[in-house]
DNA sequence: GCAAAAGTGTTTCGGATACACCCATGC
DNA sequence: GCATGGGTGTATCCGAAACACTTTTGC
């Protein structure tokens, strides 16, 4: 089967930069590819188009097949399409990037054998084509939009005590924060909710565990709040 | 002659939403469609992106054909992908937009007898395709980006009052702002050149003109400096 | 009892806001 | 002389920043 048109037409792709945050760092899933070119270079999960489905529903799709990764959040980043970013033929690519609570979701690599593995982003591997001039953008992104919209909580467990949101910040900023500071202005917000539960296991005195209040945040925001950190 | 491929490839277009300002209003310019689909309806000036080329290079080329528009302000907006988007064939929109200084660039109707035409944002035609959704994503951009990067003097002349500037943002931000307070933080910051020159043939007390120092911009910018209005 | 992180208030400072009148010019 | 927009300064307020010690728990 073939396909043929009067004019050239480029393939359209679509790739995703997908963030996750473990106590320590924050983090990239990458997957190893399988087939020419490139074989064997670490790569951002990602794949062709389908006719009929939407840019994000591929995006989603791909994930789902090649990393086992579902309801996520994502959204659209940016297009890139240099002439000879990939070697074989014309391929745009419109990238996505997207934030998983790493304890919620077990990776699993593809069928087809492909490794899928986090990586920190302060080491990456060398990356097929563009893909590490993709995370850059993805990276700067998540830093500007992670101060004016709550967004952060997508790294997140949904039950997480303030000192690790905190953390969060700090690493994604690269900057630290002042303890108390930070407390007061998060729980000014309003967007906290008390579960009333501790952390377990930890040795020393437990935290409180919080937990985004989506609802608050959807009735904040009808009356002209803004997220701002 | 024709292109033939193993699998199913969308078509690619850039589209460009062209932002000016003239002392009353926003405005965008639309060409009229000379073809079908939508023949006679207005819509953003874009076409089809070639293999060889970049896809800003591709947005550049077709504002210069079909509105004799060169050397603006251009960054990549969003990208469009709906599969029935287009009623012809799947067509892929990497979105585009631009900002020019009315005053500087008499636009032209491309040679194929299309019109081009400025329109008030605030009333705008129908317009083919989504191209209405992508207009709307445009000024949402715009008036995010315009607090925090000075790209607002690309709407402006190069020379210009400070009531002008104010305009501008009252218009695109839709909201009034404090004279006194406006001139303070904008003239506090360091990147306006007092030209010293006056306005002309103006009925009143004639204003200083201005002039965006982009030399002082990129010198502060590299010392951490953040625009901010 | 000590290590490790949780939790908590007050003072200071600077930028944002609010606000009203005189000035220059053309007609 | 009047209409039109240009140009200017100060007081108040509020949120941001700076800052250190006590509490709880497990070992």
């Amino acid at each position: 089967m073939s396909f043929t048109y009067q004019y050239a037409h480029p393939a359209v792709t679509v790739d995703a930069v997908v963030f996750g945050f473990d106590e320590s760092d924050l983090k990239v899933l990458l997957v190893q590819r399988a087939g020419e070119p490139h074989r064997g270079s670490w790569a951002l999960p990602g794949g062709f188009v389908e006719m009929t489905e939407d840019l994000e529903t591929a995006a989603r799709r791909e994930l789902a097949e090649e990393t086992g990764l579902s309801r996520l959040f994502l959204e659209q980043l940016y297009t890139f399409g240099a002439p000879e970013r990939d070697p074989r033929e014309r391929v745009i690519s419109v990238a996505y990037y997207a934030l998983v609570k790493l304890m919620d979701h077990a990776v699993r690599a593809a069928s087809d054998a492909k490794e899928v593995a986090w990586f920190p982003v302060a080491d990456l591997p060398d990356l097929a084509f563009d893909h590490e001039e993709i995370v850059n953008m993805a990276l700067k992104r998540l830093k500007g939009k992670i101060r004016y919209e709550p967004i952060g909580f997508e790294l997140l467990p949904e039950k997480f005590p303030l000192s690790e949101l905190q953390r969060l910040y700090e690493t994604v900023l690269e900057q630290p924060l002042d303890k108390r500071n930070f407390r007061k202005k998060i729980q000014g917000m309003g967007l906290l909710q008390d579960t009333h539960e501790i952390q377990q296991d930890v040795a020393h005195r437990a935290a409180r565990l919080y937990r985004f209040d989506q609802a608050a945040y959807q009735a904040l925001r009808k009356r002209g709040f803004n997220f701002e950190l």
